[in-house]
RNA sequence: GGGCCGUUAACUCAGCUGGUAGAGUAUCUGACUUUUAAUCAGAGAGUCGCGCGUUCGAGCCGCGCACGGCCCA
């Protein structure tokens, strides 16, 4: 506490000169009564002939700017709702307590009474009767004028970004919006919130890297689960026709503008539906979800024009290779010659892969990030999708899509494999084919096949990304920007 | 993991060819009873991310490390 630097000290000191006066630093005693924005909304202050609101108010919030005058100051307060004005005057609130109001510092947080006048600039304001120190602070707010702009300080101390900026408020707002609207959308449409394991003892559902734990008391090693579907598909199973989760998964891989080790998926699973109607309902719950959040279906994300109105293009695998990536249709159906162009393109494919693995690269290569407009992908070969059911006509590809939005990955969904035999082989390869990636444990859950063997329902599930969303609706560049708290490393080593 | 960039007062940022630290805001003191980034006068405030090196001398040059950003894998 020695080195504490200037300011500190003097809020310090301020906060020992209130209490000297009798003034209870950290009371729990005062109950607002009404929030900024219903007393001093937005058109009574644009429209400066409108009449205010009678009567006393009490407000509390932070203090974030003051201008003083002497006898006299205007206090900029901030509650959850927004900002407004307070004028306090000695005369008004009497000599004692005038003593008490000069110790208040910015980012205090106080609580007044009073009742509502027009300045001479016509700005709405509450003229304080009495005023009540709330939570002293002893620590500075950032500069008013440019706010805190540090990304590294914005994301570790989140909650001086949210006092100080108030569109990042905004955006998390929306995030929290986006997620009730979309389980309105669901139990509106009879599905069920379910709750499913985030430890589990094979890390399964999907190819990624998992976090690894261990259980003291069973002596037992869990994974931190890298998704649900397997948990899902087992209700399915169990008698349940619609549910659904919106939860955290877990990747133990790196870090990027669209990459959190925790990050936030819904996955949902409906009996009896397919692939192709996934897509309808996607297109449905997203548009619903724009359209009420943001008020419209275009979106500016960066620098491109995104434009959500239904129906959405859709492109199986072969035909977004050929139209936006420009090969060759005689070389897609030849898979001797999509393993040379994918080798040609120099893209590095193990040993194992085959011409199916060659597309997904050359997907990923030469078609994603052309995808800016919403865009349905189908077709996917079997080779790279080991839950997704094979298509009736062509065994080679599999009854799935991803829907790609300003060239990234936004959901992916298929009609379910369910035919048990089938998908132990397929579970039983892919562990065979894996084993050069040592962070990777592949196992055979062989419990999930036991359920299909006791017969799963046709269906269709699909996974969205929340924060990928949140993103996109809130046009915010980065990940860590839809994450209250995004993962950083130690602030010293 | 690789490349590039950044880290200077509480915040936002300057800092020349290497010569020993600057501004605005915030803070403190004084003036001021309708301000709007209030104004005016004055003052204090720094481990220049950390370490090592080069040099008579390093915020600045070199090497290493930490954290962060962007791009790539």
């Amino acid at each position: 506490m020695e080195d504490l630097n200037q300011v500190l000290q003097q809020r310090r000191k301020k906060a020992g000169e209130m209490a000297d006066l009798g003034v209870e630093l950290y009371p729990n005693t005062f109950k607002p009564a009404h929030h900024i924005i219903d007393i001093l909304p937005q058109d009574v202050r644009d429209d400066h002939e409108l009449p205010l609101q009678e009567g006393e108010k009490v407000i509390a919030g932070r203090i974030i700017a003051m201008r003083k005058f002497g006898k006299a100051a205007f206090l900029q307060i901030q509650d959850e709702s927004g900002r407004g004005q307070v004028y306090i005057k000695k005369s008004a609130v009497g000599e004692e307590s005038f003593k008490v109001f000069n110790k208040l510092d910015i980012g205090d947080l106080a609580g007044f009474h009073g009742t509502l006048f027009r300045t001479q600039k016509g700005e709405p304001t509450l003229h304080v009767s009495s005023f009540k120190l709330i939570t002293k602070s002893l620590r500075p707010l950032p500069e008013k004028f440019h706010g805190l702009t540090d990304v590294e300080i914005r994301y570790r101390q989140r909650y001086v970004d949210l006092i100080v900026n108030p569109e990042v408020r905004e955006t998390f707002r929306k995030r929290v919006e986006i997620i009730r609207l979309m389980r309105e959308f669901l139990v509106s449409r009879q599905f069920m919130e379910v709750e499913t394991p985030m430890m589990h003892p094979i890390a399964g559902g999907a190819t990624a890297k998992p976090f690894q734990t261990h259980h003291n008391a069973l002596d037992m090693d869990l994974y931190l689960r890298v998704a649900p579907e397997l948990y899902l598909k087992r209700l399915l199973v169990g008698g349940f026709e619609r549910v659904f989760e919106i939860n955290r998964n877990f990747r133990n891989e790196g870090l990027s503008t669209r990459h959190n080790p925790e990050f936030t998926m819904l996955e949902f699973y409906q009996a009896y539906a397919t692939y192709a109607e996934l897509m309808d309902l996607t297109e449905e719950m997203v548009t619903s979800i724009c359209q009420k959040v943001n008020g419209t279906l275009e979106i500016n994300f960066e620098e491109q024009q995104v434009d959500l109105t239904a129906p959405w293009q859709r492109f199986t695998m072969d035909e977004a290779l050929e139209q936006v990536g420009g090969i060759d249709p005689a070389i897609l159906a030849d898979p001797a010659q999509i393993m040379a162009l994918a080798t040609e393109k120099g893209l590095q494919l193990e040993k194992k892969s085959g011409p199916g693995k060659a597309k997904m690269e050359l997907f990923d290569l030469l078609v994603e990030e052309k995808l800016i407009n919403p865009t349905f992908i189908t077709a996917y070969p079997t080779e790279v999708s080991p839950l997704a059911r094979r298509n009736d006509d062509n065994p080679d590809v599999t009854d799935r899509f991803e829907l790609f939005v300003t060239g990234r990955e936004l959901a992916n969904g298929f009609s379910e494999l369910n035919d048990p035999v089938d998908q132990c082989e397929r579970l039983e390869k892919q562990v065979a084919e894996r084993g050069e990636d040592e962070e990777i444990f592949p196992e055979v859950d062989y419990d999930f096949v036991r359920a299909l063997e006791y017969g799963m329902p046709p269906a269709a599930g699909e996974g969205i990304g929340i924060d990928r969303l949140a993103m996109l609706l809130t046009n915010a560049p980065s990940i860590r920007d839809v994450i209250l708290f995004p993962h950083m490393k130690p602030e010293k080593g």
